[in-house]
DNA sequence: CTGAAAGCGCTAACAT
DNA sequence: ATGTTAGCGCTTTCAG
């Protein structure tokens, strides 16, 4: 079919050997006969076969990327940043969607991951079981995680807690008492942090202002639409909250959207603030704690190459990405009173 | 490093031959020898690399997908629908964002999809230019597009220019004369035919009712936030339009937003109609022509794994995804007199 | 600095 | 039905 590396040598005159260490620029080679083979590649087209070459050299130029869904704000973000990085070294990623309780899933961690194409994976906003975990290790490749913990594993993500934290405490400044809190569904008995990590520091805020007993929590999918449904309920109720906290911007909108339906005006009869930057936040005048998934996509890339290229493995833990607390309108204002 | 053909071969105490052949369910093998090897790979956990099979075989397992962004509603459907064919055909897919203008995109074509990887290559939503439609025939291996025709290729897609047509009458129907068409971008000089056709359609259902003096266009980015701004311009002019045909429901979500926030009553004031089913039209109350990606990307999955497989090539052209006109209450209600 | 030879993991003749 | 041999495209000893 196309040019093979064989081709490449007869056309410049030298042998296979020859060919591939000027084409690798590795070993060593009379400039003139690297030049004259790597024009001979051009001349035909030749591009170099990982495939084969993985045989021997152990390397597939591959990465092999995990995230139960791609098409989400986060995950997309993350994948992009990713990406950028590995192309420019020469990898490529290959996507699987690993949506809990899926036989595709199953299928995923037992058959397509080891089957030797990868030098390294990336587990995006995955939960992956104890199980899971083992199965990962077994393939002996670096792995790395965004968007969350994920035990003995080098991972990239915020530091959910403190950020809670600090998105809580704003609401509460404001004068806030009953603040509800709109979180991710927390999935027994595995779970990434994430959604934990969130909750917990809302009720650390409230506990510290001293309004434990006002908390009001809903978990749900991470979704506009999703947020939409549970903020409905959350917000038609006759005690409804004066201010929502949600555990990301998707969350916050969907309350946003909830609230515009049901005439609550926002912020003058409903604060609300999430966490994310989403690409939509400023169009809904959404005050959220910013965060920079492409940042951490990339970083996250530059550690698997590290890894891959034999780097002193930088000691598996948890990478804190920087935030940025954003206020806008939807926290621009005190509650009227208590009404 | 892990386990290879040659140890499931000694362990059942048979040739790797045997073992392959086996293992393939090609060639005859004794059911009592059958049943060894089976059992001894799967007491040794291997998984047969397709790198090294793809090397005699010529068959790598592994599908090529482009697309200009992943993350949007209408890619990541495709790409769901494609991967779960693919993985129960055990073919995973490498993804490549070919954002327009970059040199990334420059490389994929050039480098990442020559690199003899794929039995095949899915294209999203791209608009290759004549030298990325030459590179890819060059490939020499099939090719299938979703979401808009590619000369001489097999495509997966809307008759946009029906389709807008029906949208557009179904507003002329409720009796509005001054319909605005929120599109998207036409990228010159090469560009997906799909923007293009439902503007078409626009016109000329507008000429048949003698609206044509009427038209206004209006083309931006597919995205919500796009729409928001784009229809922000076209309702704050004092002679706004009573009615907006979107080219795809992200624009038609961004005028619905518009409208609320210019206090601009749906359907009262204006009426709206978008293209697609977006997971959030039914939260917005918005009427649409549904169209059903996933199922567009797994019929492209099935017409890929076709070709490889040797069938027939399904002669390159251009097949009619299903539609269905939904109708809510962004166009409940004729318009308010005239105003 | 360059070539010849071996071999990565696998399958496809070709024998038997 | 099974084993032997050759070889896919490539890199890497090992000689020279």
């Amino acid at each position: 079919m196309s040019a093979t590396i064989r081709d490449v040598a007869r056309l410049a005159g030298v042998s296979k050997a020859t060919a591939s260490r000027a084409l690798s620029g590795s070993g060593a080679v009379s400039p003139g006969t690297s030049e004259r083979v790597v024009a001979a590649a051009a001349e035909i087209g030749y591009v170099r076969s990982p495939n084969a070459a993985s045989l021997v050299t152990g390397r597939t130029m591959s990465i092999g990327v995990l995230t139960p869904h791609h098409d989400r704000w986060f995950s997309g973000a993350v994948i992009e940043g990713a990406e950028r990085v590995l192309l420019s070294h020469d990898y490529d990623m290959t996507l699987y969607t690993t949506r809990p309780d899926t036989a595709d899933r199953e299928r995923i961690f037992t058959f397509f991951l080891p089957r030797s194409r990868f030098d390294g994976v990336l587990a995006v906003a995955t939960e992956p079981s104890p199980d899971e975990v083992a199965r990962l290790a077994g393939l002996g490749i670096p792995l790395v995680a965004v968007g969350g913990e994920m035990p003995g594993v080098a991972a990239y993500g915020l530091d959910d807690r403190a950020i809670a934290e600090t998105a809580t405490r704003h609401l509460i400044g404001l004068g806030h008492t009953r603040i509800a809190h709109l979180g991710g569904l927390l999935r027994e008995p595995y779970e990434f942090s994430v959604h934990r990590h969130r909750r917990e520091g809302y009720l650390t805020a409230l506990a510290a202002a001293g309004l434990q007993g006002n908390a009001r929590l809903s978990a749900t999918e991470m979704t506009i639409p999703s947020g939409f449904q549970a903020a409905t309920a959350l917000l038609s109720a006759p005690d409804r909250p004066s201010a929502i906290f949600a555990a990301s911007d998707e969350l916050a909108i969907g309350a946003i959207i909830a609230a515009r339906r049901l005439d609550i005006a926002i912020p003058g009869q409903l604060s609300v603030i999430g966490i994310d930057g989403h690409s939509q936040a400023e169009m809904f005048g959404l005050s959220t704690v910013e965060q920079y998934p492409r940042e951490q996509g990339s970083d996250a890339a530059h550690a698997l190459l590290g890894m891959i290229g034999g780097d002193r493995a930088p000691a598996p833990g948890y990478r804190v990405a920087r935030t940025r607390l954003v206020l806008r309108a939807s926290t621009g204002f005190a509650p009227l009173g208590d009404a």
